[in-house]
DNA sequence: CCAGCAGTGTGATAAATATCACCTTATTTA
DNA sequence: TAAATAAGGTGATATTTATCACACTGCTGG
């Protein structure tokens, strides 16, 4: 388990007792790069508070499809999974290790509890909720008002800022983030290539915009 | 203002003193049918409760769109009013009233105070943030994987779930709502009557599925 | 009562996106 | 090192949605 010291560094608004209430009841699991820790309609058992590396949020279609919506970092939660009532829960989201990652899984039972008992998990919670609804709304106007160019851009923005300049993906990885076909977006980034916007690898390309 | 009484029919989860203060400081506000009550980029000067009435959100897009989110009832909240740091916080939606309606305005530097003190409206904010955010996901599912004809579909039957089984919207005002043209919900309009789902009027129509 | 307008219907066409086919090139693996 | 595999390029075509043009109809205000 982490130090008291640790949790400080990385969830530094927490009160004195809910770091040893984290201490005592949280346990610090790993995951692989990759790994779906959450898929739509799982009951939920733990919520997830994110210690190390990044994960990426989906809304998954009932035809199998994957809609990239948030990355969660270090310090962040997933608020699907800070449930107040603790009766079967679904998860209505689909959560994946992009990178190695390291997390603090809690029993969903202290979630009413901490609320109760600690002030700076209700403000917590309540941060949660409002930063993920606010990306969201940002994910909600991409998709609503923009065209794949557009969303393309937005989308690559948004992995430059995560990772910096040079992003690491597949056409078809891109292509299932933003549930389109992988011809839309190689002929899209060949666009921007031909612009000066960035410069392709195989794998990956960087951003020059 | 508001009654204890009132109050407590409308939000029948707060304690005792949150109706004392929302009493003392509240202000109980009208608006007709087709008010704009919030703009994006408005800054946000007052927490909104709904107690009659309903209110339409919308995410706006730059070129002037709007594309609708979701229903506000009496007893629920604007998720993004109940901001808890009260600088220069500016509204990321936009709210229209589509029936006359009656809402406390609560001014925003009550919102970090109630938290304090206030258990019950803490719930409450985590409450509305929570069933938002559930909207906002479905919102993103039916625009991110599905076609016109299926959103129309998910979009007519949250109407009805609302207003009952006449529909009173133009084929203009729904294109609007969806961010689509007219013409195309039209037809995708006839089609439903064709095959015997609605049954057409001018200025409204009767969902039959 | 009728002129004008809002609401609706519908064809033609354009633009955006999806799908299919097939090719080349780089990388991995047997 | 040859073969298999993954990544990417690109034309052709289909589908979905947007846009333009114009007709029709029922309602409303002078």
């Amino acid at each position: 388990m982490l130090s008291k010291e640790d949790l400080i560094k990385i969830f530094p608004d927490f009160e004195d007792g809910l770091y040893q209430a984290i201490i005592k009841e949280a346990e610090l699991r790993e995951a692989k790069a990759g790994t779906t820790l959450l898929k739509m309609g799982q009951n939920i058992k733990s919520a997830m508070l994110v210690v190390d590396g990044t994960i990426k949020l989906y809304q998954e279609g009932e035809d199998g499809g994957e809609y990239f919506m948030y990355h969660l970092n270090p310090g962040e939660a997933c608020a699907v999974t800070l449930v107040c009532n603790y009766h079967h829960e679904q998860s209505q989201v689909l959560a994946k290790a992009i990178t190695d990652i390291q997390y603090l899984a809690i029993p969903i039972e202290f979630m009413e509890k901490w609320l109760n008992e600690f002030k700076s998990w209700h403000y917590f919670v309540i941060r949660t909720y409002r930063s993920r609804y606010e990306e969201l709304l940002k994910t909600i106007n991409e998709t609503a008002f923009k065209n794949m160019d557009e969303r393309l851009e937005f989308y690559i923005i948004r992995q430059v800022k995560q990772f910096g300049n040079t992003v690491k993906l597949t056409h078809q990885e891109i292509a299932n983030d933003l549930n389109t076909s992988r011809e839309v977006i190689s002929r899209l980034l060949k666009k921007m290539e031909n612009n000066g916007w960035i410069e392709m690898n195989r794998n990956s390309f960087n951003w020059m915009k």
